[in-house]
DNA sequence: GAGTCATTTCCAC
DNA sequence: GTGGAAATGACTC
């Protein structure tokens, strides 16, 4: 059973985990630290709260959830899921910072329907480093896994809109 | 405005 | 296995 890192962050009231191998390399993150542990076991891993490791990453997301602009695409991560959701992922890295476009948008660009990108976009495991919230719908905001509340909260944090 | 179909995955039967 | 539903949206009547 392989370790894993975990670190937690605690901050402006958000509750956020992310789980990180030796090398590095972000293997899943959760808003909630429970629900990361949870995933981690599922997938073969032993979480292991350490802070020791993956300061660096640590440091960007409190400077994100500060308000700062922090470049988060370029934290490695690990995609692990079909083809067709790795696709939608990488698209979905590929939005800058304080920038949102549509379900319809992404499908465009994977050859697809929005309906598939909405589903893949809910199967991702690494929220934050793949910016799921950015996507939003046409005509209202959409989904969010957990809670919808999140994402909201994440956009304005980008935006600084009210 | 309401109904229907497209595309991919998950869940219950 | 199969059928319905889910982070939607575009098209038709």
């Amino acid at each position: 059973m392989k370790q894993v890192f975990v670190n937690i962050v605690t901050i402006q009231g958000f509750s956020f985990a992310f789980g990180l191998n030796e090398e590095g390399i972000v293997l899943a993150s959760s808003f909630n630290p429970e629900t990361l542990k949870r995933l981690l076991k599922e997938d073969g891993y032993e979480p292991m709260v350490d802070s020791s490791q993956g300061r660096d990453i640590r440091t960007m997301v409190e400077k994100y959830f500060k308000g700062e602009k922090v470049i988060l695409e370029r934290i490695p991560v690990l995609m692990k899921g079909t083809d067709f959701q790795i696709k939608v992922w990488e698209q979905t890295r590929k939005i800058p910072y304080g920038k949102t476009i549509t379900y319809g948008e992404l499908a465009k660009k994977v050859n697809s329907s929005p309906r598939a990108v909405g589903m893949a976009l809910s199967r991702n495991r690494i929220p934050l480093f793949i910016p799921c919230h950015r996507v939003i719908g046409k005509k209202g905001i959409g989904g969010f896994t957990p809670d919808v509340k999140i994402k909201r909260d994440l956009l304005k944090l980008e935006g600084g809109k009210p």
